[in-house]
Parts: structure tokens; C-alpha cells; sequence
DNA sequence: GACTGTATTGCATACGTATGCACAATACTT
DNA sequence: AAGTATTGTGCATACGTATGCAATACAGTC
């Protein structure tokens, strides 16, 4: 198969096969109206010649870039690579292309010109810490957004989160039925929805049996902030028995810190529980319980979203909350309940 | 800021700035010839419309997309994102962006088909497993590519990598100078330029203190096949008591079935050496001994190349060969060398 | 003041494709 | 066999921008 650079359009095959351009364009575009005697014929002079259809020109005047615009704020958590290999797959299955930024929110301003400047059809943002006023002016400019792994009260944009607030719940149960003493968590960042709707359905898991929350310290979801969490609240003479930490990427990291500076054995000392079950949670140094966020799930209702949306402007923002689920591995101690292994990372 | 999604062009601008739609044009285009009063009233009313330019219009003109695509087979090893995030970075600082292609090599040909459809200015391959020809025929059309993370030889397409043959050289130098008895080797995928090179360089390293290669098994670069190539190799009666793994990903499931499935201490009954020094490699739990690639350089290196190619299409395939490190932490013993240790990952 | 040179500007066209419209060709109906 | 419905095809134009070329204005020089 032959590939070229650029010259070869559709009226070089045109001319080869014996027709117009718009016999080509038709013979490219799936239900339009060529005769399959034509439609075979220009399809092997178009082989022969390695035209390809310029999706550039195409987006031009369809003013349909089948690109959609990602925004992700950095790969240092394990969830968001996990979740992008996934996002890439899903919207190449319906036709889409996958345009990646990374970065801060600093330049947030700049970033949303660039990618506007690109015609993209939708965005997905996937990153906790991005201001959502910039979300509103695409969505308030028939852009379809989807906030991914958030929530957002009065948003014009679409949200796709797992239940965060079921989580916490179940990670207060699963500590109460463990008969813990001192329950404790540690915050990823304070501005964060996860994080809230997490440290609330904790609290309310507690409270529904009476109980409350014995320390909070802040790890700002990343692995220094999480180490440092982890000193201050086992600083105290009575440490916590028990830590719910916002996310797997400061649970790894909390755990580090217990065992080897602290020198606590979890979880006969501590039982610690963590929130996404990223691969690495299966892995064996750390085999640890969390709650399992529903990736292809919130993928898929992701890419669904978007693509009503494109398809008819005037479609409602929804927001889109799955079920989360509580894997049981051997951070914590819950006598009562049977432990169930899982060998490996399954969604 | 307004934003709207389209229907405001340079033309519009040009109305209500009272000239014709090619100063609009200039007035965007950075050393075009605009008297500086006009451009800023231009500049002016396209704030007060919410015009930006539209890329994909004028890629279609300039011929010259500033998109470049990029091809990684998955996420699992977490050296892809790492390098993901720089890349992503590198390339919006020189005023390209990245379309994103996730994918195992079966629909090679129909992900080509897709990259090229889109125009890209060039081509970034980050997935060791990725065939070749394609490569070729990319940079025969005069389409730049890079492959990344692997050599080739007589490749029209560039390539950089990190000297995985020094690399491998300076583990077995490590494990000489521990006094290991029987050292060993779990290789990557077999076909794949770094899993040889570095293996190369293991032998040849051994082979200067007139020493061999006690055992090998193969882990093909994934979890369940290093710890199954672990298992098998530690199987035999006198096991090895040094083991060089072919990347950090394959070397933490090795610790992991070390230590927990057969009961071994490391570093004390088995030395363990890894590749890449991934973030993860500086973590509590492995705190692995490791040879750490450049990354920050590779990536440099390949954006650059990138550019310089795009630039001048004549110019000659390079294969950039950057330096490694050995990384000295706590799973390797060599009595002779002081110990240094590193806090955090740092490149 | 006329002439030369330079700095700005607008006009027209091109990039490669999709698509409404008119028309041609064919099939179907009676 | 004539008329009608259907299908296939080409023509022309539009998408939004960049840029060569000509035209204009303006400043400087003698």
C-alpha cells in the first residue's frame, strides 16, 4: 500500500477512474447515492494512487472535526493514564480522535483558546483542579462538555462521576463492622468534589453508627502532601486505628510511611482503605482495600454523553453518577465478613 | 471572554474593523507586514466578537496541520505516561499538539490510515511492539517519524533511545562488584529493541568479570508474565541470587512474588536491578535499584528531531543514543560502593 | 514639486472536500 | 409503448484562511 504525502485529491482519482470529484467524495461518505459498479471502480483507482480523504478539508465544511479535546492535569495518579487508554479506545470505536493537553491550571485561558482553535467537537475534562468557569463558556458556546470525575451543582455542562459519597459510606461500614476505635481521614485537595462527597459519605457512615471522625489531615492527592498527612495524624499519642485516604495514589504512599518510617503493621495496627482501585491496589506490596470506581462504565457514559450532545445541540446537561463497589483486600480487618482475593485488576 | 463556536470569521472581524478580511489574517500572523494601528484595531473588535482563528481552515491552506500524532500501545507500564506528560509539554511549547492513538499493533494498518487522514505534521511511535514497515512507508511519503524508546537499524525513520546496552552493562557491573554467585536475567518481549540491547549489555557486562548468565526466562514486559517467568526461575533448587530485570514494571512483580509467594529477602538472599526508574521505583514498598533512562532528554531530543525534520524533509534519519544512570537504592547489596539514596524521582 | 523607495492594504485565488440542484439514465407502472 | 418514479452523476459553490500581486499612500531626497 502505498502512502504519499499530500498532491494526491480527489480529482486525481477522479481523472483516473473516470469521474467527477464528487463521485469520489460520494464514494468515501458511508449512505451516500453511487452506483457499487462506480463505487468499486473509484475505490481501486484510489488504492492505486494511496488517496486517502483529507480529514482537514472534510472538517472544513462538514464543520465536524471528529476530534474531541482532553484535558488532564497529570499522570502521577495511576487512574488517569488508566482512564485515558480507555477514553481512546471508546471514542475510536464511534469515530473519534483523541486531541491530548496536559497541564496546570495556570493557563487555563490560553489552553481553551488552543484547543477551540481546533474545531473540536466536545471535551472531556479530566483533570479535578480545573476552574469550571472555562467549562461554562464552552458549554455556553454549544461546545459539549463533559466534566469527568466530578460533580458540579448548576453546570450547563454534563457530569460523569462514580457515587462518590456511596463510597466513603461503605468505607465507614466496612471500618465500623471492624470493630475500629479511632477512624480517621486524610483529604486529597479541600477544593475537589471527589474529595468532599468522599470525607462526607464518610461521615455520614460513621454517624449512622454513632461514630465520628477521630483525626483529618489534608494530603492534597499527592505523595509528599500524603507522607506528610500521614506523619502529622500518627503523630499524636493515641494515632488512629483506622485511615480512609481519599485516593489510591496517597493510600500507597500512607501505607509506605506507616510500615517503614512509623514502623506500624497494617492492618493488626492500622487498617487503611483507599478510593479507585487503580491496578497497582492489586499489586502485591500493597494489596489493599478500596473502593472500586466503575472506569469503563464512566468511560462509556462519557463518550455516550458527548455524542448525543453533538448529534442535537439543544440536549440537557445530565449528570451521570455510577455505583461504586468495595474490593476487599488485606489492608483492613473485618472480622465478620468472609475476605474475598482478587488476582488481579478486573472492571 | 466570549466564546462562540463558529459563525464569527475573519471576515466578520474585518467588517467591524472597517478593512479587508487578509489584514485580519495578517494581523494573526506574527511577522506579517500590518501597520500597528490597524492590527490593533483588529485585535480589538476580534476580543469584542470572540474571534479566533480556525486552525483547521488554515492547515488546509498552509498545508501544515502543527498536529503530531502519537502512537502508544498502553499505559500499564507507567515509563508511557511519564513520558506521555512530557511529550504533551514539550510539543505545545513549540506550538504543536498531540492527537492521541492508543492501540495494539493487529489494526496497524487502519490506525495509519486514521493518523494520516488527519494531516499530522509528524509521527511520534512510543510502542516498542509496533511494526515497522508502517514506519518506513510514513517516512517515505516524507511524513516525519520518530521512534521512541527503541532502535532500528537501517530504519529511514529516526529513532531515539536511551543506551540500554550501557544500561545493561552497569547492572551486571553492580551485581560483580555485590558478589553475587548466580545472576540472572527476565527478559521483555523478545522482539522489542530494548529487552535485546539491554540483555546484550548484561552479558556482555558478566562476561568482563568472565562470568555468565546463570538463568533467563522471559516476562514479556507484563505483570502476569514476569511473575510467572519469576516463579519458574526460582523454582530450580539453587536459585539465582541476583536478578536483573528488563524494566521496572516487570521488577516490581518480581519483588512482589519474591517476597511474598516464595519468601525471600531482598536484597539480602536476592539482588533485584530494574530499568527505567519509573516513579513508582523511589516508592517505600520497592525503593528499587534501578537504571534510570533520560527522560526528559529523550523527549527533548524527539520533539526536536521532529521539528527539524519538518522543516527540511531532506534532512537525514538521526539515531540519538542518550545516557543512563544506575540508580542505587535498597534492593541491590554491593559492599564496596556507598549507598546513595534519592528521596523522590527526579530527572 | 517630481521622483524613487518603502510601508500598507485590498483583490483575487487557492487549499481539498461535501452537497444542493439539475439533469441523465434507468426501472417500473399501467 | 408512453408516462412516471427512482437512481446515479456532474456542475457549481461553499467552508475560512493565507498569500502573490497590484495598487495606494506616504515619507524622504534632490
Amino acid at each position: 500500500m502505498k502512502i504519499r504525502r499530500t498532491n494526491v485529491t480527489a480529482f486525481d482519482v477522479a481523472r483516473l477512474a473516470g469521474v467527477s470529484q464528487s463521485a469520489v467524495s460520494r464514494a468515501f461518505t458511508p449512505g451516500a447515492a453511487v452506483a457499487e459498479t462506480t463505487r468499486t471502480r473509484i475505490l481501486d483507482a484510489a488504492k492505486k494512487l494511496g488517496y486517502r480523504p483529507n480529514a482537514i478539508a472534510r472538517s472544513l465544511i462538514t464543520n465536524r472535526s471528529r476530534i474531541i479535546g482532553v484535558v488532564v492535569s497529570y499522570f502521577d495518579n495511576q487512574f488517569y493514564p488508566f482512564v485515558l487508554e480507555l477514553l481512546s479506545r471508546e471514542l475510536r470505536t464511534h469515530g473519534y480522535h483523541l486531541l491530548l493537553f496536559c497541564t496546570q491550571s495556570e493557563d487555563a485561558d490560553n489552553l481553551m483558546l488552543e484547543i477551540l482553535q481546533y474545531q473540536v467537537d466536545g471535551i472531556v475534562m479530566a483533570s479535578t483542579t480545573f476552574s469550571s468557569p472555562l467549562a461554562r463558556s464552552c458549554s455556553e458556546a454549544g461546545i459539549p462538555v463533559v466534566l469527568f470525575n466530578r460533580t458540579a451543582r448548576n453546570s450547563p455542562s454534563s457530569t460523569v462521576a462514580s457515587d462518590n459519597v456511596e463510597g466513603g459510606r461503605l468505607a465507614a461500614e466496612l471500618l465500623c463492622a471492624g470493630k475500629h476505635k479511632r477512624m480517621a481521614f486524610i483529604a486529597g485537595l479541600e477544593d475537589t468534589s471527589t474529595s468532599r462527597d468522599r470525607e462526607f459519605g464518610f461521615l455520614q457512615g460513621l454517624a449512622a453508627h454513632e461514630r465520628s471522625c477521630y483525626a483529618r489531615t489534608v494530603g492534597n492527592y499527592d505523595v509528599e502532601g500524603a507522607v506528610q498527612a500521614a506523619l502529622e495524624m500518627f503523630a499524636r499519642r493515641s494515632a488512629p486505628d483506622a485511615v480512609f485516604v481519599a485516593n489510591d495514589h496517597m493510600a500507597f504512599a500512607v501505607m509506605d510511611t506507616l510500615r517503614q518510617r512509623l514502623k506500624l503493621r497494617i492492618p493488626e495496627d492500622v487498617s487503611v482503605i483507599g478510593f479507585d482501585d487503580v491496578p497497582q491496589a492489586a499489586w502485591g506490596s500493597y494489596d489493599l482495600t478500596t473502593v472500586r470506581q466503575p472506569a469503563q462504565s464512566m468511560i462509556t457514559a462519557t463518550v455516550a454523553l458527548l455524542i448525543r450532545q453533538i448529534g442535537d445541540r439543544q440536549a440537557p446537561p445530565e449528570n451521570v453518577v455510577l455505583p461504586v463497589e468495595l474490593v476487599m483486600r488485606g489492608t483492613s480487618r473485618a472480622p465478620k465478613v468472609r475476605r474475598r482475593r482478587r488476582p488481579a485488576h478486573v472492571d
